[in-house]
DNA sequence: CGGATTTGACCAGCGC
DNA sequence: GCGCTGGTCAAATCCG
């Protein structure tokens, strides 16, 4: 029951990971005894101050305020990706992706939190669901821009999933912080309906000290048994992800209504984003550690 | 004393 | 089949 992230959670083990000297620390959900709910903490091997979180199930509990709090980041850049699917929209409060990754880049820690497998979805998504494709996220109550990247897969004749590729940037136009709080959601989609989401967002309700005004999400559905990026290898997921984070900065934003400075905010969170060592290890140890997973079958 | 953490053992999956 | 690795169990230990 340490690192309050808004769950109660038991340690119930811990092993020195291979590549990585420090021990990676296994805990559970305690608010519920049945609750299935799992996370793995581990420091990213690069940046000590960098912790990397993977949650793995999915609570059959209702959250505390805190942690919906905090979870809520994450599944609202996720609903904006869903958003942007379709138009049906009744049952899109559960989003298909379900391993989602937070960096939380705190001035002296960072953390790196991955969801896996709907954890938060279920009581969360619905409160935070947009039911309009809508890119301008006001639920979380940051202005959202959203880079659509959407590639739709020709080969795939289903329709019953979203299908596409898309990327959510998320800029906090709240006061504070000179901690620049962006916030990016990089969808992906592969044929089967498989789902992957990056982003990075911005966390105001911060219900963990060591957690940061900054973070990134990884989403990514595991209830669909195929692994994400299984054809990707380390270097190419990278390079994807840098590639999208460099030129989010020339991409022309979809912005719906406004907001002729977010031009600008972009820019300036961009460079903030690329230029920091911190986030860019942690992204790419987590990613590195994620792809890794997919790769051997998660 | 009860609950949380530590830590070595055990097990399953995977690659060779 | 064997060894390696990651994940889990459970007894021992710690701590409030």
């Amino acid at each position: 029951m340490q690192m309050n992230d808004g769950c109660q959670w038991r340690k119930y083990g811990q092993k020195i990971a291979k590549g990585n000297p420090c021990p990676r620390a296994y805990y559970r959900c305690t608010v519920s005894p049945s609750c299935p709910v799992r996370k793995q903490v581990q420091r990213c091997i690069d940046d000590m101050s960098i912790l990397i979180t993977t949650y793995e199930g999915t609570h059959n509990h209702p959250l505390p305020v805190s942690a919906t709090a905090m979870a809520s980041t994450t599944s609202a850049a996720a609903s904006m990706l869903q958003s942007r699917s379709t138009t049906s929209s009744s049952n899109n409060q559960f989003l298909p992706g379900g391993l989602s990754s937070n960096f939380f880049a705190g001035p002296s820690t960072t953390s790196a939190t991955l969801f896996q497998s709907s954890n938060i979805r279920q009581p969360l998504a619905q409160q935070f669901y947009f039911p309009n494709n809508t890119s301008i996220s006001t639920t979380t109550s940051h202005p959202t821009v959203t880079l659509d990247l959407t590639v739709p897969n020709p080969s795939s004749s289903s329709h019953l999933g979203p299908r596409y590729s898309s990327t959510c940037l998320s800029f906090s136009s709240s006061s504070s912080s000179s901690a620049l709080p962006w916030n990016i959601a990089t969808s992906y989609n592969n044929n089967n309906g498989y789902f992957t989401n990056y982003g990075i967002m911005s966390q105001q309700n911060k219900p963990n000290p060591i957690v940061g005004s900054h973070g990134l999400v990884i989403n990514n559905d595991r209830s669909h048994s195929k692994p994400p990026f299984q054809e990707a290898n380390n270097s190419l997921y990278q390079s994807y992800l840098k590639n999208i984070i460099s030129t989010s900065s020339t991409t022309t934003a979809t912005t719906h209504n406004h907001q002729q400075s977010l031009t600008e905010t972009i820019a300036a969170a961009t460079k903030a984003i690329t230029s920091n060592p911190k986030f860019q290890s942690a992204l790419a140890a987590a990613l590195t550690s994620f792809v890794g997973k997919g790769e051997s079958g998660l």
